[in-house]
Order: C-alpha cells, then sequence, then structure tokens
DNA sequence: GTCTATACGCTGATAGAC
DNA sequence: GTCTATCAGCGTATAGAC
C-alpha cells in the first residue's frame, strides 16, 4: 500500500473512531506512517483528505449492503437478513455516526457522502417492501418509504443505544423489535431466517 | 443566574451543538461570559463540568418525556403522542449525540447518564406496551422490551437520517412507519391522534 | 514525493494577585 | 470568586531543501 493509501484508510479508520473534529493531521499521520509533508503533498489538508476518505467508507458501505440485499429469499426474509446481519455494533456505523459532527454536517463536501448513503439505502430498502407488497406477501396498506426509513433508524438508533450503554443487547433488542412488527404485517406468515 | 449556573448552561449547549471532544474550555468560557479562573474554581476541569451538564441535560429530557408519557390516552395513543411530538430535529438529541462521542464512550463517569437516561426510556415505554397488552390493546405476542428499544432506536436512528439529508422529513416519514407498524398490532383499530 | 523548519493560535491547565 | 500571567504541547498549516 502505497502512502497516499495509507493516509486514506488512516483517515477512514479515525474518522470511524473519532469522527472529523476528533481528527487531528498529527494522528492520521501517525496511523499512515506518513510525514508531514507526504500528507500535504497528496492532499490540500484534513478536510480534503476526509472528503475522499469518506467517499470510500460509503462506496464500502453501498456495495455491502448491495450484496445483502439481493441475495435470495422472500422480502420479508431479506429485510430480515440484513437487519440481523452481524455487525460490529459497539464501534457503530462508519457513515452514521459522523451525521452528528457538525463540522461534516455544516460542510456541503462532507455532508454529501452521508446524504447519498442514505438516501440510496432507503430507496433500496423501498423497492424491496414494494415488491412484497406486488407479491402478495405484505398488507397493501404498508407505505414502502415510511416503512424503509424505520427500517435504517432502527439500526441507526441501535447503534446509539447499545454505546451508550455499552453493550451489543439493545441493539438486538430494537432490530428483533422491528423484525416482530414487520413480520406480523406479512400475510403469510414466515417465520424470518427460517425457509418455510 | 450567576456565574457557575452560566457555565454549565454554556457547556449544556456546547455538548449539544459540538460533543465532549468539539467542546474547548475556551468556547465555554465566552458562551458563559466567564473568565479563565471562574471556570477552574467552579470545577476541576472540563470533565466535571462536563458531568454536571450531562446529568442536567438528562434529567431536563427525563422530566419533559415522563410529562408526555404519563398523559391520557390509550397506550398506542401515548406512544404515538410521544414519536410524534414536536422536537428541533436537526439540532439532534442532547444526550443521544453523545453516544458518538469517543471520549464520553470511554469515561465511565460521562457515559453513565446517557446509560441511565435510555435504560430509564426503554422501561418506561416497555410497561405502557405491557399495559396495552394486558388490557387487550395490543397482540399479546408483542415482545414489550423489544417493542420498546425499537421504538427509542427510531427516533435516534431518525435524527441520523434528517442530519444526514439536512431536512426533518427522513425522521418523520421514519416515525411515521414505526407508528404504523405499531397500530397494526392493536387488536381495536385506534387511529393514533384521533380519539375515537 | 518526502523531509525538516517555522509559525501562530488554541488547548487545558496551574499560580498567584486582588 | 474573579482576574491576569504563564506554560508545554497540539492543530493546522506553509516554505523550501533534498
Amino acid at each position: 500500500m502505497n502512502t497516499r493509501e495509507r493516509l486514506i484508510e488512516g483517515a477512514r479508520e479515525l474518522l470511524w473512531e473519532r469522527g472529523y473534529v476528533g481528527m487531528s493531521p498529527k494522528a492520521i499521520q501517525r496511523k499512515a506512517e506518513a510525514g508531514q509533508g507526504s500528507m500535504y503533498h497528496h492532499f490540500s489538508g484534513k478536510t480534503e483528505l476526509a472528503e475522499v476518505a469518506l467517499r470510500r467508507s460509503a462506496e464500502t458501505l453501498r456495495g455491502q449492503t448491495e450484496k445483502q440485499l439481493s441475495a435470495g429469499g422472500s422480502a420479508l426474509e431479506r429485510i430480515a437478513a440484513y437487519l440481523l446481519r452481524d455487525r460490529d455494533v459497539l464501534r457503530g456505523c462508519p457513515i452514521g455516526r459522523l451525521a452528528q459532527d457538525p463540522e461534516v454536517i455544516a460542510d456541503p463536501r462532507l455532508r454529501r457522502p452521508l446524504n447519498e448513503t442514505f438516501s440510496w439505502l432507503r430507496d433500496r430498502l423501498a423497492e424491496i417492501v414494494r415488491q412484497g407488497v406486488a407479491q402478495g406477501e405484505f398488507s397493501p396498506e404498508l407505505d414502502a418509504a415510511d416503512t424503509a426509513a424505520a427500517m435504517v433508524a432502527v439500526l441507526q438508533g441501535g447503534y446509539v443505544l447499545a454505546r451508550a450503554s455499552g453493550s451489543a443487547e439493545p441493539f438486538a433488542s430494537a432490530v428483533r423489535g422491528a423484525v416482530a412488527l414487520l413480520s406480523a404485517r406479512a400475510t403469510k406468515s414466515t417465520t424470518p431466517g427460517h425457509r418455510s
């Protein structure tokens, strides 16, 4: 891995751990084993490096998620599998965590990757809900966009509860609660996770 | 308001806006119109001041919430009213936002108020769900703790989606989705917000 | 491309006068 | 209780040599 790459990867980790406000150029350089000069040669400053790092994290997350969501199964099964997948809960979401950073939110360049990621995710889940409704799997009363937003919010809020308590349990509890509520709207009662 | 009070209130606002990592002693002093000496006279340092400020914010939030939740109405109505109440969505939650702060999470003194707040909130909502089940309002299959966790997570995650997009809409959408899912588990179909 | 030097303001305090 | 002075180190760079 070359110096530029190491700087980007170092910034990705620090943004995840500490946020933009809590990430210093010095810390990036230490993590990347790069000098001051290298960093300012490859990037105009902290902001530009953070932007590149953020875009990469967003891309990575989207790739993983799409893989999960396009796997086989009914609509309910796919959504449940996504919600219930293994996560490093106490580390939080590498994208969502930056929504609390005041300087990320204030800078359109840094905020855009967050917005794009969550817009895409909500749309993608809404599409699956809509398919489920079209195939008679879900009640037609289910609003696809609102249901999708609720599912994404449960994940993001689950991270908050878990970190606040120092345990992954509240995350798991919230996700179980959400899956149970969604399952109850399925016309055929498919138990998620067990192919019928 | 005396100097000590102004320091606490200044710290509360800065913790909400910028988090612990992003809040500097100098900024607190400016906001409180207090000198360096005053701050270190009343508090041993940044951490102690933050702890006092955090406890007060937690107490305030709990007071407001309890008022909402103990108002009249059916279980569904009370939960829906709490979820749908007016909030300054783009500012985020003054407690939940600190769950992303690495130094808050690393310090048990600072983390405790977060943990206590969310533990209390989940228990309180679970109690209401349980009452709803006992009175035949909700399906007995509803797990009270998981449902409560999901509702709290929707709120916290809703803030994340709203801030990421720069609009309150995704928060509203997620809450509508959650209320709709919960309403569907009510045995009598009460439309929340409209007394039947 | 990477290194060292330099800069200026801020961070998070402590000390001591008033 | 509040003020001013002082401090070592960090944050976020820029300049210029190699």
